[in-house]
RNA sequence: GCCUUGGUAGCUCAGCCUGGUAGAGCGUUACCUUGGUAAGGUAGAGGUCGGGGGUUCGAAUCCCCCCCAAGGCUCCA
């Protein structure tokens, strides 16, 4: 049976003739209107039996609780299946939904079956207002497949297994329920993690800092002529994105990853997708190509997951692991929780699955990568002390691995909150992830991983074991950074929390656009500015040179507010010395030094990070101006 | 998707309540200034007032519809 709940301000209804030979008698009745009640279009489908009826009901009953409404207008609707029921027996059991909701529903009313109606209907806007079910013959649950159980779960999502449980674990191993648990002075992120996701307090009126500030840098902007969500990257932004990118990839393949392309776009036909984007219908972006119906990638997992199907692989191969940058993963989210960076429906995001002989293996390859993700996130300049940990996981799993779970913690080295669910309804047994928290509260996940008993099977991924059989892999799911664009995201608000708190807001030196700005005193100076320039540009050092016709102040000034790091001026003094007065915004003032020493200071702080030249002409003079 | 707030020069914003035909600062252009560590001076150019419709003698201003953004609700596999 096939369940359409609208929420509704009113519906008006008019039968206008007789459909099918079938349909009900009913004395002519004119235009129907009824007022603030939820609509429930139901088709009945071949399979269907008595025993949908009383799962239909409950269905039904829990929508008008939760929309907090008591008034119920039962609306046959052929066109929600291809595959219905005979009319006879479809009005039997709409009729007997009709009867059995009016034991537990104030007001029930019913359109009559099998005419052509017209009908008008205003649907509330907010968010539950829409609400679609399968419904399924009981006795089938016992015994489908895991795919076919999988659809029905989600279809029924009983709230019972869902039922998250809140706890606080603490480096040790013990764990309090969250409302038990005596939040410290330093622990303030945390709580604010915890209000995000239990309380959902999230009273705020402002602008997200990072979103002035990527404006006002020129790293990125809105782009009105593409769809929301979809950012466009300016000169500066784009680099800092291609640094960050080089940086994450060459971790993950020193860390062993392969890394392999795939598309971004499937079919949403193919048999291992299907239940996955059934699932979630909602979110994608779909496209469509001759005949076929294909939908945008969310993550590298189906790309990847389809190549390992056709590997030939041995548990002598295993851990493998397979490494993707998906520029981009695109996700439909609705249009008003796109914010800035932090939010997007087209982003970055480095994604290494390892395929695993079994538990163990994939736990001890779980904790190389949670030191992975940690000391990824540290260069690009989020410390632990940066991030809340979350740990997500089912009873069975905790209770058989309660010593793993707090290594992970130990490691980890603060209290994180901890999500437990009594039975499995999501593909993971157990999930990580480090939380950034910005200036005004806000949640969102950076690294992640998890463990994926699920999919080895779904996709029918295989290895060979020593005696010859063939199993499925478990499979781990790891970003050691989430994704690019959240990463500055992440940067921009921290750095607007520490200016906020009186410091300088600054991004890493290996990240900056330029790391040193020449300014020379007056043109004549120009000339022997070119030759320093050329000598940090010789060693990988970004830097540029003000020639516009403007005074020395102003250009340090914008030197400051440009957030570069070391500024150089140069005038008839340090041509005829080997000293250099070096600008260093970090420590807000001037000092002497050589340009010898200033390339290997700047060299020891960018050591081991990638280096690509300025992407923008190197005299300011021939720039064009980007925003403010 | 809904609610609230907002959209005026390249950028940041004032004007809107009380209708009378467009303002500031920054930027930009030209000229002067040739400079020493956070904004040198003068003059000029630059606006379908988000788009469309309506009311009116007259609309940036009042009304309706649409688009875009922010914040909230919700969602976040």
């Amino acid at each position: 049976m096939r369940l359409l709940q609208l929420h509704s301000d009113f519906i008006e209804y008019e039968p206008i003739e007789k459909e099918i030979r079938d349909a009900e008698e009913i004395v002519p009745q004119s235009k129907v209107r009824l007022e603030d009640l939820v609509v429930a279009f139901v088709a009945v489908e071949s399979r269907d039996d008595e025993s949908v009826v009383k799962i239909a009901v409950d269905e039904i009953k829990k929508y008008l609780d939760m929309v907090k409404s008591s008034r119920l207008l039962i609306y046959p609707y052929a066109h929600l299946s291809s595959d219905l029921a005979p009319p006879t027996l479809a009005i039997d059991i709409i009729k007997s939904v009709e009867s059995f909701a009016k034991d537990s529903i104030n007001q029930v009313y019913r359109a009559p079956f099998g005419w052509t109606k017209s009908f008008n209907i205003k649907v509330k806007g907010h968010p539950l207002a829409e609400n679609s079910r399968e419904i399924s013959k009981q006795e089938e649950h016992k015994h489908a497949d895991p795919l076919h159980r999988e659809k029905e779960s989600s279809a029924l999502k009983d709230e019972e297994k869902l039922q998250s449980l809140w706890y606080i674990a603490q480096p040790g191993g013990q764990m309090a329920p969250v409302h038990n648990y005596n939040f410290k002075k330093q622990d303030q992120n945390l709580q604010m993690l915890v209000d995000y996701e239990i309380a959902k307090n999230r009273a705020v009126n402002e602008q997200p800092a990072h979103v002035r500030l990527m404006k006002k840098l020129a790293i990125a902007d809105y782009e009105p002529a593409s769809d929301a969500g979809n950012i466009r990257y300016y000169p500066k932004g784009r680099l800092m994105k291609s640094l960050i990118e080089q940086y994450i990839t060459r971790r993950v393949m020193e860390y062993g990853g392969i890394e392999v392309e795939t598309p971004i776009m499937y079919d949403t036909k193919h048999p291992s997708l299907q239940s996955y984007f059934n699932r979630f219908p909602a979110r994608q972006y779909s496209i469509t190509s001759d005949n076929k119906q294909l939908f945008l990638r969310f993550a590298a997992c189906f790309g990847q997951f389809l190549m390992a199907k056709d590997f030939n692989i041995s548990y002598k191969h295993l851990p493998l692991k397979l490494y993707e940058l998906t520029r981009y993963s695109f996700r439909r989210e609705k249009s008003g929780e796109l914010v800035g960076l932090r939010r997007l429906r087209a982003f970055t995001m480095p994604d290494c699955h390892a395929f695993c002989r079994n538990l163990d293996q994939a736990k001890e390859e779980f904790l190389k990568r949670f030191e992975l993700s940690i000391s990824v996130l540290n260069d690009l300049g989020l410390t632990i002390k940066d991030v809340e940990m979350a740990i997500r996981f089912t009873e069975d799993f905790y209770n058989e691995n309660k010593d793993f779970m707090t290594e992970l913690i130990n490691r980890f080295g603060k209290p994180v909150l901890v999500e437990t669910w009594k039975e499995r309804f999501f593909y993971f047994t157990l999930k990580w992830e480090f939380n950034f928290i910005d200036g005004l509260g806000k949640a969102s996940a950076l690294s992640t991983d998890q463990i994926d008993v699920e999919n080895g099977a779904r996709y029918g991924i295989e290895f060979v074991e020593e005696d010859g059989t063939k199993k499925n892999p478990i499979i781990l799911h790891n970003s050691p950074s989430g994704a690019v664009e959240r990463i500055i995201y992440a940067l921009l608000e921290k750095s607007a929390k520490i200016s906020k708190e009186g410091g300088i807001a600054s991004l890493p030196l290996w990240l900056s656009h330029t790391q040193v700005r020449i300014i020379p005193v007056s043109q004549e100076h120009i000339v022997h500015c070119e030759k320093v320039l050329a000598e940090l540009t010789e060693n990988q050092i970004r830097a540029d040179i003000d020639d516009r016709d403007e005074t020395v102040g102003k250009k340090i000034r914008e030197s400051e507010t440009e957030w570069v790091r070391y500024t150089i001026v140069i005038g008839d003094k340090e041509i005829h010395s080997e000293k250099l007065i070096v600008r260093d915004r970090n420590e807000g003032k001037q000092r002497e030094t050589t340009l010898y020493q200033l390339i290997n200071e700047v060299k020891e702080q960018t050591r081991n990070k990638p280096y690509l030249p300025l992407n923008l002409p190197l005299r300011l003079s021939s720039r064009p101006q980007i925003m403010v």
